[in-house]
RNA sequence: GGCGCGGUGGCCGAGGAGUUAGGCAGCGGUCUGCAAAACCGCCUACACGAGUGCGAAUCUCGUCCGUGCCUCCA
């Protein structure tokens, strides 16, 4: 059994899949207009553990990923970088590569992107207008001098919920925060489902009754238009980040119940809390964000950072700090160390001692809520009494093989057994400490310190270890 | 201003009325030909004030501080 925590109803419940066995997936995506910052990565790093977690359940998992390439940013961004070219042309050139360093990114976090289903909002803009057609039918959007937008009124009296999410009441809004001078909507609450072209922007025909709408679509409209030819409606999940609750994963509610008779668009809503960095949030539109690229450069792995991220729970705020970061390295680099003793048959046990509810354990602390921590807690036990060289074989790998299929490290794949040529220094290096020629038994442990390979001699003999 | 969340040891981070978090760093020691990111030990904390309990880091109230959302946001 599978415990999350649902944003519909604000507590930890147990989850059931629509159809007995599968689980559909909608992650809110980049959008690619710049680098992910290691805040995107984070919440994309906590989706993934969602997948896994429900793969590791038996559960079939469809995740779909969208990709948002036409929004005021990436228009914006993609104008200033390629001025001289056609506004649509411009904005692919832009977004494709974005695309593909996100996707690079995102791989060195170890996420497997094969087993996510992208889609990018500009090949679903016919799903886009066959919605918005619906909600126009429906009389809960209209259309107004520069665009189409959703009535939340119109869509309250069709007797559905606006605040599904966040509990929204009208004296809250502060309407000195909206400029309602520059929109021709009816309300402050309403929000744009289709803008009108301006000058030199990117557009896509789209004519209502008889008129010309020939513009782009609100930022909103994507996400419901894409989960939706994805996955159809209501499917399982919906993951994101806090700040998308509102007004993003309200509107898109808004969008795809309003259109249809079914009263949900996902039956769980799934939000990871924010990294801070050194205590404040990360925002593209602040200064203050590291990208990958930042971690790499600084001569961190990309997994440490992984593991950074799962050391806290996907609900908590967590902060992120290069200490903190180097403390997870450390922490990643002792659990490989102990991963490569399974090679080594001078230490390596084959029988006896045994982890018999190891697994069980992890899974548990994994199917309460993702509990990360708690499963990391776990597994550092296990990992003290390997340390002592008292271990079987199968169980280091039994052991491992479960934490990468959750945690997603790949420590198994780059904990290989070092070649012919290592394994026989060492037997020279062991014969010469045998005849005490110290000399040459160091001058071999410096070959293979320049090798990335070092030793540690004990009583059971020497063992190896990457650096 | 409205609605939330949180303040845990040098750092990061769980837990959450009585019982050990864990890691990283640091210190002391052990093993060793010398070494070692190996082993052992140490540092035993919960913002502040009041309240309710036999008992509070854990519950309640207040204060201070931080932080999030309130139509850019992962």
């Amino acid at each position: 059994m599978i415990k999350l925590h649902n944003t519909l109803v604000k507590k930890i419940v147990e989850f059931t899949p629509i159809k007995e066995g599968e689980v559909t997936v909608y992650t809110c995506g980049p959008t690619v207009y710049d680098h992910a910052h290691i805040g995107n990565m984070s919440s994309y790093i906590y989706a993934e553990t969602l997948r896994r977690t429900l793969i590791a359940n038996g559960l079939k998992v469809q995740q779909v990923m969208n990709y948002t390439d036409v929004d005021d940013k990436t228009i914006k961004r993609s104008h200033e970088k390629y001025p001289d070219l056609d506004p649509k042309e411009a904005l692919l050139k832009l977004t494709s590569e974005y695309i593909s360093t996100f996707n690079d990114d995102v791989q060195k976090v170890g996420i497997d992107t094969k087993s996510i289903q992208f889609i990018k909002a500009t090949e679903s803009i016919d799903q886009m207008k066959k919605i918005i057609q619906q909600l126009l039918d429906k009389k809960i959007a209209y259309l107004a001098d520069d665009g189409i937008y959703l009535s939340i009124e119109a869509y309250k009296k069709s007797g559905k919920t606006y605040g599904q999410l966040l509990n929204i009441s009208d004296s809250n809004t502060s309407e000195a925060r909206i400029d309602n001078d520059e929109y021709d909507k009816e309300s402050v609450h309403d929000f744009a489902l289709w803008k009108k072209q301006k000058d030199g922007e990117p557009s896509w025909e789209f004519s209502v009754g008889d008129r010309d709408m020939t513009g782009r679509p609100g930022w909103h409209i994507e996400c419901s238009a894409m989960s939706e030819m994805s996955l159809g409606l209501p499917f399982d999940i919906h993951t994101g980040g806090i700040d998308l609750i509102f007004p993003h994963h309200e509107n898109e509610i808004a969008q795809s119940t309003g259109a249809k008779d079914n009263p949900v668009m996902a039956n769980y809503f799934v939000h990871s809390n924010h990294l801070l960095v050194d205590g404040k949030k990360m925002a593209k539109s602040a200064n203050n964000f590291y990208t990958l690229q930042d971690i790499i450069n600084k001569g961190f792995d990309p997994l440490a950072f992984r593991l950074l991220v799962l050391q806290s729970h996907y609900r908590n705020e967590s902060n992120f700090t290069w200490d903190n970061l180097y403390s997870a390295q450390n922490r990643l680099k002792r659990w490989k160390n102990i991963a490569e003793l399974r090679w080594q048959e001078n230490v390596a046990i084959t029988s006896g001692a045994d982890s018999p509810d190891f697994d069980e354990g992890f899974a548990e602390c994994m199917n309460d809520d993702m509990d990360t921590p708690s499963a990391i807690e776990r597994l550092e036990k296990y990992l003290g009494d390997m340390e002592n060289l008292n271990f079987c074989k199968p169980c280091v790998e039994n052991i491992y093989s479960l934490v990468d299929s959750y945690f997603g490290l790949n420590i198994l794949a780059n904990t290989p057994d070092i070649n012919d040529s290592q394994k026989q220094t060492i037997l020279e290096r062991e014969k010469a400490r045998e005849t005490k020629d110290w000399a040459k038994s160091d001058e071999l442990r410096d070959k293979l310190l320049g090798q990335g390979i070092g030793l540690r001699d004990t009583d059971k003999g020497s063992i190896w270890y990457r650096i």
